[in-house]
DNA sequence: GTCCCTTAGGGAAACGGTTCCACATTCCGT
DNA sequence: ACGGAATGTGGAACCGTTTCCCTAAGGGAC
């Protein structure tokens, strides 16, 4: 395998020549670099990004930390993630933390704690101050995606706020009993995704002096999947009696399954039902589900953005729509409710 | 950032020691070894991996290439692959690959030529000749999911097996008319897994001796989403008069945009439409879809032991069902029939 | 004519590990 | 008792880059 060395002899020149000529640092004259390319092109140079490293310290690799990838909403984030970093020249190390455990643990202090990573992105995830911490003692930025990191900057859309729109809606739409299908955890973790829509949602409902719909509790938790929303749809309009005309669901997978749930229970909708739910699905146009759009592509976009002008990268082809706020502020991203037809009038 | 000299100092050791100890390669007293890794924990040494990669060779890291990470499928295998890496002590750089273009090539010029790898996964990708000697020039093992990838073992289901499978599954119960709602690039790619599957359907109908039905073609060829599936179904089911009674579909995913515009034109299923589908989808169960079942996480893993096996990883936790089979044949994976409501006798 | 700045390029010292080789000691079989 | 194998440790080379420091030539300003 041909080093630097061999390039610089056969271009005629030093190993520190060779490297100044083919990292485009410091100066060469143009007929020297062109000979310098020339001879690595011949015998097929490949740079060894490791010995690199070794020496200046940077990676041109950054780590992920992500719960899922088969979520509709991580998936987005990640390809959004790939492709920017991709096009900086940046590799993406993917690291699929489970919420808590020894696996979790191990994430952090075998892997990320290492050298290999110049930054790390974390997507819908909590992490907690120790997490934090030990990327940060490398004096790695970090950044938290849809989810919180103590003493990092944020991205997120006003979770608060898109649950809020989403319930207004349906009152807006004349509907009084209206149930919220939450996402597992709200309760818990009250400054979570799912706490912060459940927040929303209860206090658009206290604004309109309304109470919630439907459960002993004031709201029903399911997990962030179809299945989930299916499971706690069924729980929730089993009862005839008293079933709420309006569901605000925490997620759109969670609005499919309650969609679905309806569907088997033969309750017609929009007429008998109306759904709303929050994430703008790819699927969501098909089943004309209204629901308050976000962006997880773009989203990823503007958080590698984001990491790169932390890692001081110039002024790429990545442009970061954000602006010139504080590192450790928190950005609101960009929402939009899109009514569809699963939301209609209350009935009579 | 103490390096591996400052543990030796403090432990009273010479470098080589300390690094035998840490590593638990060579020989090494029980108390040196005890004295070197209390010095280590007491300052936080933590080892440079691209120090270790330099002269070892190896990186301890792994490069998956894969299409999406947003089709069921492939997440799947991501996680799959993602779990069973990190519990060899392995990293996972993903790259995240366009169907051909700039981007295409980029990944392999520039990424994966790098020494950033000790091994490539393939998913559901077909690679060219080049491509594949990019990586095996360096004398890394690649390894092909899912997809074909000339000259490296190749790890997918029997495609064209699982097709006649479900097909066959048709005619047992009286179908004659069936249509097949191909992938994307079936009649294009006769090796690729549409066209296997397209394949397997046209041979089973050929020994039933029977036509397919619909389409001026003899099959319609979906984008392998449940968008696509839907476009696909409301042209193929859009004639009310030679409308198919079934429905073989290349993916789950293709298969629930069928049975949606089913539904959305009023065809009582499964009395009138019986749908069968390929994959085993997280979603198969809540919308009782027959199908045949892969398993993706499991594949992913099945992967990763190969590969390991292939870097002469000792007898880890991982184990492979694969066997002693040769390295560049191709191993079918287990699929299986599953029944459900989706499928019912012919009508009349 | 001197001085200084810019451009160009070479030698050698890092970076932080692993491993080869040499040397010393202990253990065991005969 | 002795030779050889097994065990334990240190010194030093090495992996493949980047970068610091030095030398040197050319050119413009004074």
């Amino acid at each position: 395998m041909p080093a630097i060395g061999d390039v610089a002899r056969l271009a005629g020149v030093s190993k520190a020549t060779a490297s100044r000529a083919l990292t485009g640092r410091g100066y060469v004259a143009d007929e020297t670099r062109r000979r310098v390319e020339a001879a690595a092109a011949r015998i097929g140079y490949i740079a060894s990004p490791d010995a690199a490293s070794l020496v200046t310290g940077r990676t041109k690799n950054v780590g992920v930390v992500i719960p899922f990838v088969n979520r509709w909403f991580f998936g987005e984030v990640l390809e959004g993630i790939e492709r920017s970093l991709l096009s900086a020249g940046y590799d993406l190390t993917l690291y699929n933390l489970a919420q808590s455990g020894p696996h979790r643990d191990r994430v952090f202090d075998f892997f990320l704690a290492r050298k290999r990573v110049d930054a790390v992105i974390a997507v819908g995830v909590d992490l907690t101050e120790r997490e934090v911490e030990v990327i940060t003692r490398r004096s790695k930025p970090i950044i938290a995606l849809g989810g919180t990191a103590p003493g990092a900057p944020r991205l997120a859309i006003d979770d608060r706020a898109a649950a809020s729109l989403a319930t207004e809606h349906l009152l807006k739409l004349g509907h009084v009993r209206i149930a919220h299908l939450a996402g597992a955890g709200s309760g818990a973790a009250a400054r979570s995704v799912q706490g912060l829509r459940r927040a929303g949602f209860l206090q658009a409902m206290d604004v309109a002096e309304l109470a919630p719909a439907g459960g002993i509790d004031d709201v029903i938790e399911a997990e962030m999947s179809l299945p989930g929303g299916y499971a706690a749809a069924l729980q929730l309009l089993g009862h005839p009696g008293d079933r709420p005309t309006a569901i605000f669901a925490a997620s759109d997978e969670i609005a499919f399954g309650a969609m679905r749930a309806a569907e088997r229970l033969g309750i017609p909708m929009p007429t008998e039902l109306s759904i709303v739910g929050i994430d703008g699905h790819e699927y969501a146009e098909l089943f004309g589900l209204t629901t308050v759009e976000q962006y997880p592509g773009e989203q990823g976009r503007i958080a590698v953005a984001r990491v790169m002008r932390m890692l001081g990268e110039g002024p790429s082809a990545l442009e970061d729509p954000g602006g010139a706020e504080s590192d450790v502020e928190w950005t609101p991203l960009a929402t939009r409710l899109v009514v569809r037809s699963s939301t209609t009038a209350a009935p009579r």
